[in-house]
DNA sequence: GTGGTATATTGGTCCGACCATTGAATGAGG
DNA sequence: CCTCATTCAATGGTCGGACCAATATACCAC
C-alpha cells in the first residue's frame, strides 16, 4: 500500500504544531503566544504563513487575536465546538482515549435518535436503498472487517439523511472525521458483530416503529462501543479518565 | 445598552461573504471559485487577505484548495461538521429555520443524555453548585426572561461538566454558539417555563436516579423547544421544511 | 492621584517578486 | 489518427519589506 507523500503547506504545519501545544496545555489558557514576528523568526518562515495559521487557530476557538496586543490562548473546553474532537485524536496518544470514550457515548444516543426519526419519516425509495445496503453487507465475506466498517457507516449515514435533520447529518460528519483519524485502528471493532441488525432495522423502519428502531440502533452501538473500548484497553492497559 | 462598534478585518469580511454565497448555493458544489488574484482584484484588496479567508473556508470544509488548480466548492452537507450550524444561523433568514429546528431535536437528546450521565457520576460539591443555581433561579423576578435564559444555560452547562464527557461539553458549546447568534431573539422562550424543574432535577441527581433525571431534562427541553418553534412560526408564518 | 502624551509593541494591510504544481495546448514520433 | 513528451499559461505557496492601526506602557504635567 503506497501512500502519496505528505505535502503540507507551511501554514498547515504551523497550525498543527501550535494546536498540539495548546491542546496538550504546553500553552496555558490566558497565556500570550509569541508575537507574529517572533513566531516567524523562530520558525524561520514568513509572517504571512504564521498569520494564516493563527487565523485558523482563532476560528477553531483555540486562541483569540487582539489587535495591538497579541494572541491569547483560550480554554478550549469552554470555547471550542464539537469539531475540536477531530483535532484531539491525532494518534499522539494521551488525549485520544478521553476523546474516543466520550464520543462513543455521544454516538450512542445520536445514532439511536437518527434511527428513531428515520422510522417516523422514511419513505419507500430510501427504504429500498437501505435494503440494498443490507444485502451488500450480507454478501460480504466473513473476514472483511474493513468492508463491513465502511458499509456499516454508509447504512447509518443514509439513515441520517432520511431523518431529515441537518444537524444530525453534520454531527455524523464530525463523528466520521474522528474515526477517520484513527485510520483502521479499529478495523476489528466489527469482528464479532451481529449482521442481522441491519435487516431487523429495515423491518422496524418499514413498520415506522420508532421505539424498536431506536432500541435496535442503540444495542448495535453499545456492542460496537464495547469492542472499541476493548481494543483501546489492549493498547494502553492503564488509562485514567479525565473530565 | 451601548455596544462596541464592529471592526471586522478584511479577511473576516471576505470569509463571511464567500461563506454566505456558498451556503446559499450561489456557488454550487464542484464549481471553481475565482482565483486568488481575481478575488483580490474584484474586491480591491490584497491577495494576502483573500488567502486568509480561503484558508479558513477550507478549514470549515466549505472549499478545497488545490495547488495549481484553484479552489473548489464542496457539498457542505457531506463534508462540514457540526460547528457549521453556527454559520447557518446568521439572521439572514431562510436557512435559519432548518438549522434551528434540527438543532432543537439534537439538543433534546443531548441534554437528556447529559442529565442521565450526570446522575450516574455526580458528587456532593457539584450538587451543591447546582442547588445554588436553583436558588438563584427561584430568586429571579418574574419578567426577567433574559436572566432566566442565562441561568438555565448555566445550569445545564454545569450538568455537562459533571457528566465527565468532553464531547458533550463541546457539543453544548456548539449549541450555545448557535443560540448566541440569535441574540435574544428567543428571550421569550422561557415565558411560561416551569421553574420547578431545576429543583426536581437536583433531587433526581442526588438520588442518582438516571432515568428520572433524563426524563425531567427531556420534558424541559420539549417544552422550551415548543416555545422556540412557536416564536419562529410567528416571524415566518409559512416555512417549508427541507432536508 | 488624574489625565494626557510620547513611544514601543503588536496585529492588519499592502506591494511586488519568485517558486511549485497543475492542466491544457502544442508538436514530434509512431 | 493516436500517443507521448514538451512547453507554457494559470494558479496556489512563500517571501521580504514597507507602512497603517490599535494597544499597552512609561513618563510627565497638573
Amino acid at each position: 500500500m503506497l501512500k502519496p507523500p505528505e505535502r503540507k503547506s507551511l501554514s498547515d504545519q504551523v497550525f498543527d504544531q501550535l494546536r498540539d501545544n495548546i491542546l496538550s496545555l504546553k500553552f496555558m489558557p490566558g497565556e500570550h503566544l509569541p508575537s507574529e514576528r517572533e513566531l516567524a523568526d523562530i520558525l524561520r518562515i514568513n509572517r504571512s504563513s504564521v498569520r494564516e495559521a493563527l487565523k485558523r487557530l482563532e476560528q477553531a476557538r483555540l486562541i483569540e487575536i487582539r489587535h495591538g496586543e497579541g494572541s491569547v490562548v483560550l480554554d478550549f473546553t469552554a470555547t471550542a465546538g464539537f469539531d475540536l474532537l477531530r483535532h484531539l485524536v491525532t494518534g499522539s496518544g494521551r488525549l485520544d482515549f478521553i476523546a474516543v470514550r466520550s464520543i462513543t457515548e455521544v454516538r450512542l444516543v445520536i445514532i439511536s435518535e437518527i434511527a428513531r426519526l428515520s422510522a417516523l419519516r422514511i419513505q419507500e425509495p430510501e427504504l429500498a436503498g437501505l435494503r440494498a445496503l443490507t444485502d451488500k453487507i450480507a454478501a460480504l465475506k466473513n473476514g472483511d472487517d474493513a468492508g463491513l466498517q465502511k458499509l456499516d457507516f454508509e447504512f447509518f449515514y443514509a439513515l441520517a439523511r432520511t431523518s431529515e435533520n441537518l444537524a444530525l447529518v453534520l454531527l455524523l460528519n464530525s463523528i466520521r472525521d474522528v474515526y477517520g483519524q484513527l485510520a483502521g485502528h479499529f478495523s476489528a471493532m466489527f469482528r464479532n458483530a451481529d449482521r442481522r441488525v441491519y435487516a431487523k432495522l429495515c423491518d422496524a423502519l418499514a413498520a415506522h416503529d420508532e421505539s424498536r428502531a431506536a432500541e435496535l440502533a442503540r444495542e448495535h452501538m453499545e456492542q460496537t462501543n464495547r469492542a472499541i473500548l476493548a481494543l483501546y484497553a489492549e493498547d494502553q492497559p492503564n488509562e485514567e479518565q479525565v473530565s
